[in-house]
DNA sequence: CCGGTAAACGAAGCATACTCCCTAAATAAA
DNA sequence: TTTATTTAGGGAGTATGCTTCGTTTACCGG
Protein backbone atom coordinates (compact mmCIF):
# COMPACT_ATOMS: atom_id res chain seq x y z
CA UNK A 1 0.00 0.00 0.00
CA UNK A 2 1.78 2.77 1.55
CA UNK A 3 5.10 3.21 3.26
CA UNK A 4 3.86 6.08 5.01
CA UNK A 5 1.15 3.73 6.94
CA UNK A 6 2.06 4.80 10.60
CA UNK A 7 0.24 1.03 11.81
CA UNK A 8 3.22 -0.75 10.06
CA UNK A 9 5.74 2.05 12.04
CA UNK A 10 4.74 0.49 15.00
CA UNK A 11 6.86 -2.70 14.24
CA UNK A 12 10.21 -0.35 14.74
CA UNK A 13 10.09 1.84 17.94
CA UNK A 14 8.53 -0.25 20.55
CA UNK A 15 11.62 0.11 22.45
CA UNK A 16 11.98 0.64 26.27
CA UNK A 17 9.49 3.32 26.30
CA UNK A 18 8.13 4.02 30.19
CA UNK A 19 5.22 3.17 31.54
CA UNK A 20 4.38 6.97 31.69
CA UNK A 21 4.70 7.12 27.98
CA UNK A 22 2.67 4.05 26.83
CA UNK A 23 -0.08 6.09 25.15
CA UNK A 24 2.10 8.28 23.30
CA UNK A 25 1.96 6.42 19.63
CA UNK A 26 -1.46 7.17 18.52
CA UNK A 27 -1.18 3.11 17.53
CA UNK A 28 -0.30 2.14 20.84
CA UNK A 29 -3.58 3.11 22.13
CA UNK A 30 -6.80 0.95 22.55
CA UNK A 31 -8.96 3.60 22.01
CA UNK A 32 -7.34 4.39 18.37
CA UNK A 33 -7.54 0.81 17.50
CA UNK A 34 -10.98 0.03 18.29
CA UNK A 35 -12.00 3.45 16.19
CA UNK A 36 -10.58 1.62 13.63
CA UNK A 37 -11.45 -1.59 13.70
CA UNK A 38 -15.15 -0.13 14.04
CA UNK A 39 -14.61 1.58 10.82
CA UNK A 40 -13.06 -1.25 9.40
CA UNK A 41 -16.08 -3.40 9.98
CA UNK A 42 -18.46 -1.04 8.64
CA UNK A 43 -16.74 -0.59 5.19
CA UNK A 44 -16.63 -4.62 5.25
CA UNK A 45 -20.37 -3.84 5.65
CA UNK A 46 -21.63 -1.69 3.26
CA UNK A 47 -19.07 -3.32 0.95
CA UNK A 48 -20.78 -6.50 1.29
CA UNK A 49 -24.16 -5.43 1.45
CA UNK A 50 -23.18 -3.58 -2.35
CA UNK A 51 -26.44 -1.31 -3.29
CA UNK A 52 -28.93 -2.48 -0.30
CA UNK A 53 -28.32 1.03 1.59
CA UNK A 54 -28.63 -0.47 4.74
CA UNK A 55 -26.29 0.19 7.95
CA UNK A 56 -24.90 -2.04 10.74
CA UNK A 57 -27.53 0.02 13.10
CA UNK A 58 -30.17 -0.10 10.98
CA UNK A 59 -29.76 -4.34 9.97
CA UNK A 60 -29.76 -4.73 14.10
CA UNK A 61 -32.62 -3.01 14.84
CA UNK A 62 -34.42 -4.90 12.14
CA UNK A 63 -33.22 -8.34 13.14
CA UNK A 64 -34.21 -7.52 16.92
CA UNK A 65 -38.14 -7.03 15.24
CA UNK A 66 -37.49 -10.08 12.59
CA UNK A 67 -39.64 -12.29 15.45
CA UNK A 68 -42.50 -10.01 15.06
CA UNK A 69 -42.56 -8.81 18.44
CA UNK A 70 -43.86 -5.34 19.20
CA UNK A 71 -42.24 -2.72 21.18
CA UNK A 72 -41.94 0.78 21.63
CA UNK A 73 -38.93 2.94 20.35
CA UNK A 74 -36.62 3.12 23.82
CA UNK A 75 -36.76 -0.59 24.05
CA UNK A 76 -35.78 -1.02 20.72
CA UNK A 77 -32.90 1.75 20.82
CA UNK A 78 -31.24 0.22 24.03
CA UNK A 79 -31.71 -3.27 22.56
CA UNK A 80 -29.42 -2.74 19.84
CA UNK A 81 -27.22 -0.42 22.05
CA UNK A 82 -27.71 3.26 20.76
CA UNK A 83 -29.28 6.31 22.50
CA UNK A 84 -32.94 7.04 22.31
CA UNK A 85 -32.64 9.95 20.07
CA UNK A 86 -30.35 8.40 17.58
CA UNK A 87 -32.73 5.27 17.94
CA UNK A 88 -35.77 7.45 16.72
CA UNK A 89 -33.73 8.83 13.50
CA UNK A 90 -32.75 5.41 12.69
CA UNK A 91 -36.31 4.38 13.03
CA UNK A 92 -37.92 6.62 10.86
CA UNK A 93 -36.12 6.04 8.20
CA UNK A 94 -36.69 2.26 8.17
CA UNK A 95 -40.74 3.64 8.71
CA UNK A 96 -39.32 6.02 5.08
CA UNK A 97 -38.78 2.90 3.50
CA UNK A 98 -41.38 0.86 4.81
CA UNK A 99 -39.85 -1.71 6.01
CA UNK A 100 -41.30 -1.30 9.51
CA UNK A 101 -44.61 0.96 10.75
CA UNK A 102 -44.51 2.90 14.35
CA UNK A 103 -48.57 3.23 15.38
CA UNK A 104 -49.36 4.88 18.66
CA UNK A 105 -49.77 2.56 21.64
CA UNK A 106 -53.13 2.42 22.98
CA UNK A 107 -52.21 1.37 26.65
CA UNK A 108 -49.69 3.97 26.77
CA UNK A 109 -49.98 7.04 25.02
CA UNK A 110 -46.98 8.23 25.24
CA UNK A 111 -45.49 5.55 23.07
CA UNK A 112 -45.29 4.64 19.64
CA UNK A 113 -45.10 0.97 18.84
CA UNK A 114 -43.02 -0.42 16.69
CA UNK A 115 -43.31 -3.49 13.86
CA UNK A 116 -41.41 -4.79 11.03
CA UNK A 117 -43.20 -4.96 7.98
CA UNK A 118 -43.51 -8.12 5.26
CA UNK A 119 -41.58 -5.77 3.01
CA UNK A 120 -39.01 -5.35 6.23
CA UNK A 121 -38.67 -9.19 7.03
CA UNK A 122 -38.04 -10.46 3.26
CA UNK A 123 -35.63 -7.70 3.31
CA UNK A 124 -33.91 -8.98 6.06
CA UNK A 125 -33.89 -13.03 4.81
CA UNK A 126 -32.15 -11.05 1.38
CA UNK A 127 -29.65 -9.31 3.36
CA UNK A 128 -28.70 -11.31 5.95
CA UNK A 129 -26.63 -13.74 4.08
CA UNK A 130 -24.66 -10.53 3.18
CA UNK A 131 -24.09 -9.41 6.75
CA UNK A 132 -22.77 -12.55 7.60
CA UNK A 133 -20.61 -12.68 4.84
CA UNK A 134 -19.46 -9.35 6.00
CA UNK A 135 -18.77 -10.50 9.93
CA UNK A 136 -16.74 -13.80 8.19
CA UNK A 137 -14.21 -11.28 6.73
CA UNK A 138 -14.27 -9.10 9.81
CA UNK A 139 -12.81 -12.38 11.63
CA UNK A 140 -11.16 -13.76 8.81
CA UNK A 141 -7.59 -12.75 9.89
CA UNK A 142 -7.89 -14.53 13.18
CA UNK A 143 -7.76 -18.44 13.65
CA UNK A 144 -10.54 -20.40 14.93
CA UNK A 145 -8.79 -20.08 18.77
CA UNK A 146 -7.88 -16.42 18.35
CA UNK A 147 -11.30 -15.73 17.16
CA UNK A 148 -12.61 -17.78 20.38
CA UNK A 149 -10.33 -15.74 22.81
CA UNK A 150 -11.27 -12.84 20.80
CA UNK A 151 -14.71 -12.83 21.88
CA UNK A 152 -13.85 -13.15 24.93
CA UNK A 153 -12.10 -11.03 25.60
CA UNK A 154 -14.26 -8.52 23.81
CA UNK A 155 -17.34 -9.81 26.10
CA UNK A 156 -15.41 -9.28 29.15
CA UNK A 157 -14.66 -5.48 28.61
CA UNK A 158 -17.96 -4.61 27.68
CA UNK A 159 -19.68 -6.52 30.28
CA UNK A 160 -17.07 -4.71 32.39
CA UNK A 161 -17.96 -1.37 30.79
CA UNK A 162 -21.45 -1.50 30.01
CA UNK A 163 -22.35 1.43 32.08
CA UNK A 164 -19.55 3.55 31.05
CA UNK A 165 -21.38 3.44 27.48
CA UNK A 166 -24.27 6.61 27.43
CA UNK A 167 -26.22 4.00 25.74
CA UNK A 168 -26.26 0.92 28.01
CA UNK A 169 -26.80 -2.37 26.57
CA UNK A 170 -30.84 -3.37 27.36
CA UNK A 171 -31.05 -6.21 29.16
CA UNK A 172 -33.27 -8.00 26.00
CA UNK B 1 2.06 -8.40 6.98
CA UNK B 2 -1.15 -9.72 5.24
CA UNK B 3 -2.22 -13.14 6.42
CA UNK B 4 -3.95 -14.57 3.73
CA UNK B 5 -2.02 -17.51 4.78
CA UNK B 6 -3.63 -20.74 3.89
CA UNK B 7 -1.87 -22.73 6.96
CA UNK B 8 -4.26 -20.73 8.79
CA UNK B 9 -7.20 -22.99 9.21
CA UNK B 10 -10.33 -20.37 8.58
CA UNK B 11 -11.76 -22.55 6.01
CA UNK B 12 -14.26 -21.36 3.79
CA UNK B 13 -17.42 -20.59 4.88
CA UNK B 14 -19.01 -24.36 5.86
CA UNK B 15 -22.38 -24.45 5.85
CA UNK B 16 -24.32 -21.55 4.84
CA UNK B 17 -27.34 -22.88 6.76
CA UNK B 18 -25.04 -23.04 9.76
CA UNK B 19 -23.27 -19.80 9.08
CA UNK B 20 -26.64 -17.85 8.98
CA UNK B 21 -27.68 -19.30 12.61
CA UNK B 22 -24.42 -18.33 13.76
CA UNK B 23 -24.93 -14.49 13.93
CA UNK B 24 -28.34 -14.54 14.35
CA UNK B 25 -28.01 -12.86 17.52
CA UNK B 26 -27.06 -9.33 17.62
CA UNK B 27 -24.50 -9.89 20.80
CA UNK B 28 -23.08 -12.86 18.67
CA UNK B 29 -21.97 -10.69 15.89
CA UNK B 30 -18.28 -9.58 16.14
CA UNK B 31 -19.00 -6.26 14.26
CA UNK B 32 -22.12 -5.67 17.01
CA UNK B 33 -19.40 -5.77 20.11
CA UNK B 34 -16.95 -3.50 18.35
CA UNK B 35 -19.30 -0.69 17.57
CA UNK B 36 -20.44 -1.13 21.54
CA UNK B 37 -16.91 -1.39 22.66
CA UNK B 38 -16.67 1.63 20.27
CA UNK B 39 -19.33 3.62 22.54
CA UNK B 40 -17.83 2.44 25.28
CA UNK B 41 -14.32 3.95 24.63
CA UNK B 42 -15.80 7.23 23.93
CA UNK B 43 -17.87 7.36 26.60
CA UNK B 44 -14.98 6.77 29.14
CA UNK B 45 -12.85 9.21 27.18
CA UNK B 46 -15.35 11.60 27.39
CA UNK B 47 -15.85 10.91 31.06
CA UNK B 48 -11.91 11.61 31.93
CA UNK B 49 -11.66 14.40 29.97
CA UNK B 50 -14.44 16.41 32.28
CA UNK B 51 -15.38 19.88 31.32
CA UNK B 52 -12.41 19.71 28.85
CA UNK B 53 -14.66 19.40 25.57
CA UNK B 54 -12.35 17.53 23.40
CA UNK B 55 -12.93 13.91 21.49
CA UNK B 56 -10.65 11.23 20.80
CA UNK B 57 -10.20 12.11 17.57
CA UNK B 58 -9.44 15.57 18.17
CA UNK B 59 -6.85 14.69 20.83
CA UNK B 60 -5.15 12.35 17.89
CA UNK B 61 -4.71 14.77 15.83
CA UNK B 62 -3.26 17.59 18.15
CA UNK B 63 -0.97 14.39 19.22
CA UNK B 64 0.27 14.29 15.59
CA UNK B 65 0.94 17.35 15.25
CA UNK B 66 2.52 17.77 18.98
CA UNK B 67 6.19 17.60 17.63
CA UNK B 68 5.68 20.33 15.74
CA UNK B 69 5.85 19.32 12.39
CA UNK B 70 4.00 20.50 9.49
CA UNK B 71 1.59 18.39 7.11
CA UNK B 72 -1.56 19.45 4.70
CA UNK B 73 -4.96 18.21 5.63
CA UNK B 74 -4.76 14.92 4.12
CA UNK B 75 -1.53 13.75 5.70
CA UNK B 76 -2.84 14.34 9.06
CA UNK B 77 -6.47 13.01 8.21
CA UNK B 78 -5.04 9.85 7.05
CA UNK B 79 -2.46 9.68 9.95
CA UNK B 80 -5.07 9.62 12.39
CA UNK B 81 -7.23 7.52 10.23
CA UNK B 82 -10.30 9.55 9.37
CA UNK B 83 -11.33 10.56 5.67
CA UNK B 84 -10.20 13.62 4.30
CA UNK B 85 -13.70 15.30 4.37
CA UNK B 86 -14.14 14.44 7.73
CA UNK B 87 -10.43 15.52 8.54
CA UNK B 88 -11.23 18.88 6.96
CA UNK B 89 -14.09 19.47 9.80
CA UNK B 90 -12.00 18.95 12.57
CA UNK B 91 -9.11 21.13 11.50
CA UNK B 92 -11.57 23.30 11.25
CA UNK B 93 -13.32 22.97 14.82
CA UNK B 94 -9.95 22.88 15.85
CA UNK B 95 -8.68 26.03 14.32
CA UNK B 96 -11.73 27.64 15.70
CA UNK B 97 -10.87 27.24 19.18
CA UNK B 98 -6.96 28.64 18.28
CA UNK B 99 -5.42 25.09 18.77
CA UNK B 100 -3.54 24.75 15.52
CA UNK B 101 -3.12 27.00 12.20
CA UNK B 102 -4.31 26.49 8.93
CA UNK B 103 -1.64 28.46 6.28
CA UNK B 104 -1.22 28.22 2.58
CA UNK B 105 1.40 26.25 1.36
CA UNK B 106 3.73 27.99 -0.73
CA UNK B 107 4.80 24.96 -2.43
CA UNK B 108 1.56 23.58 -3.55
CA UNK B 109 -1.17 25.92 -3.82
CA UNK B 110 -3.51 23.56 -3.65
CA UNK B 111 -2.38 22.52 0.37
CA UNK B 112 -3.21 24.20 3.55
CA UNK B 113 -0.13 24.00 5.90
CA UNK B 114 -1.63 23.10 9.79
CA UNK B 115 0.76 23.60 12.30
CA UNK B 116 -0.20 23.14 16.51
CA UNK B 117 -0.44 26.41 18.26
CA UNK B 118 1.44 27.07 21.40
CA UNK B 119 -2.46 26.86 23.09
CA UNK B 120 -2.28 23.43 21.24
CA UNK B 121 0.74 22.21 23.02
CA UNK B 122 0.01 23.32 26.37
CA UNK B 123 -3.54 21.81 25.75
CA UNK B 124 -2.47 18.49 24.92
CA UNK B 125 0.12 18.26 27.94
CA UNK B 126 -2.35 19.33 30.20
CA UNK B 127 -5.04 16.85 28.46
CA UNK B 128 -2.96 14.10 28.27
CA UNK B 129 -3.21 12.82 31.53
CA UNK B 130 -6.61 12.58 31.41
CA UNK B 131 -6.68 10.41 27.96
CA UNK B 132 -4.30 8.08 29.70
CA UNK B 133 -6.71 7.38 32.39
CA UNK B 134 -9.24 6.80 29.67
CA UNK B 135 -7.24 3.84 28.22
CA UNK B 136 -6.28 2.45 31.55
CA UNK B 137 -10.11 2.41 32.49
CA UNK B 138 -10.76 0.86 29.36
CA UNK B 139 -8.14 -2.21 29.45
CA UNK B 140 -8.63 -2.33 32.98
CA UNK B 141 -11.27 -5.52 32.91
CA UNK B 142 -8.26 -7.46 31.71
CA UNK B 143 -5.34 -8.76 33.22
CA UNK B 144 -1.89 -8.27 31.69
CA UNK B 145 -1.72 -11.35 29.36
CA UNK B 146 -5.36 -10.57 28.24
CA UNK B 147 -3.49 -6.94 27.85
CA UNK B 148 -0.99 -8.65 25.34
CA UNK B 149 -3.50 -10.91 23.58
CA UNK B 150 -6.12 -8.15 23.00
CA UNK B 151 -3.50 -5.58 21.30
CA UNK B 152 -2.06 -8.74 19.25
CA UNK B 153 -5.39 -9.67 17.74
CA UNK B 154 -6.75 -5.98 16.98
CA UNK B 155 -3.66 -5.13 15.47
CA UNK B 156 -3.32 -8.39 13.28
CA UNK B 157 -7.14 -7.45 12.19
CA UNK B 158 -6.62 -4.06 11.84
CA UNK B 159 -3.54 -4.78 9.66
CA UNK B 160 -5.38 -7.23 7.42
CA UNK B 161 -8.49 -5.49 7.14
CA UNK B 162 -6.53 -2.18 6.20
CA UNK B 163 -7.42 -1.43 3.06
CA UNK B 164 -11.38 -2.56 3.82
CA UNK B 165 -12.44 0.60 6.16
CA UNK B 166 -13.33 3.83 3.59
CA UNK B 167 -10.29 5.31 5.02
CA UNK B 168 -7.37 3.97 4.94
CA UNK B 169 -4.15 4.22 7.13
CA UNK B 170 -1.94 5.87 4.87
CA UNK B 171 -3.75 4.73 1.68
CA UNK B 172 -6.00 7.10 -0.74
C1' DC C 1 -58.39 13.49 43.72
C1' DC C 2 -54.09 16.02 43.31
C1' DG C 3 -49.38 17.20 42.86
C1' DG C 4 -44.71 15.68 42.04
C1' DT C 5 -41.85 12.63 39.53
C1' DA C 6 -40.61 9.80 35.96
C1' DA C 7 -41.12 8.02 31.37
C1' DA C 8 -41.67 8.43 26.14
C1' DC C 9 -41.05 11.25 22.67
C1' DG C 10 -39.80 15.41 19.82
C1' DA C 11 -36.90 19.38 18.21
C1' DA C 12 -32.61 21.50 17.77
C1' DG C 13 -27.69 21.35 17.88
C1' DC C 14 -22.95 19.35 17.65
C1' DA C 15 -19.27 15.94 16.25
C1' DT C 16 -17.75 12.04 13.58
C1' DA C 17 -17.57 9.73 9.18
C1' DC C 18 -18.74 8.93 5.12
C1' DT C 19 -20.86 9.91 -0.01
C1' DC C 20 -20.72 12.49 -4.57
C1' DC C 21 -19.58 16.36 -7.28
C1' DC C 22 -17.01 20.41 -8.18
C1' DT C 23 -12.73 23.67 -8.86
C1' DA C 24 -7.96 24.53 -8.96
C1' DA C 25 -3.37 23.18 -9.19
C1' DA C 26 0.36 19.96 -9.92
C1' DT C 27 2.17 16.26 -12.58
C1' DA C 28 2.55 12.72 -16.13
C1' DA C 29 1.84 11.48 -20.89
C1' DA C 30 1.18 12.50 -25.60
C1' DT D 1 3.79 22.00 -25.48
C1' DT D 2 -0.54 20.51 -25.10
C1' DT D 3 -3.43 17.19 -23.05
C1' DA D 4 -4.78 13.91 -19.64
C1' DT D 5 -4.69 12.40 -15.06
C1' DT D 6 -4.05 12.84 -10.37
C1' DT D 7 -4.26 15.38 -6.11
C1' DA D 8 -5.87 18.95 -2.49
C1' DG D 9 -9.55 21.05 -0.99
C1' DG D 10 -14.53 22.77 -0.66
C1' DG D 11 -19.69 22.19 -0.61
C1' DA D 12 -23.80 19.62 -0.16
C1' DG D 13 -26.03 15.61 1.54
C1' DT D 14 -26.71 11.44 4.62
C1' DA D 15 -26.22 8.48 8.77
C1' DT D 16 -24.81 7.55 13.50
C1' DG D 17 -24.50 8.99 18.25
C1' DC D 18 -24.61 12.01 21.44
C1' DT D 19 -26.40 16.62 24.14
C1' DT D 20 -30.06 19.80 26.19
C1' DC D 21 -34.54 21.48 26.53
C1' DG D 22 -39.52 21.04 26.21
C1' DT D 23 -44.20 18.47 25.91
C1' DT D 24 -47.31 15.05 26.95
C1' DT D 25 -48.63 11.22 29.50
C1' DA D 26 -48.41 7.75 33.22
C1' DC D 27 -47.95 6.61 37.85
C1' DC D 28 -47.57 6.94 42.81
C1' DG D 29 -47.85 8.93 47.53
C1' DG D 30 -50.60 11.76 50.34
Amino acid sequence: MNEQNPLDDNKAPRSGKVKSRKYRELWNRPGYLIRRLHQIHVGLFVEECGGEDITPVQFGMLSVLQGGEEMDQLTLSTSVGVDRTSGADVIRRLERRGLLVRTPSERDRRAKLIRITEAGVAYVKRVRPMMARAQERFVEPLTDTEREEFYRLINKMVDANNTASRAPMGAI
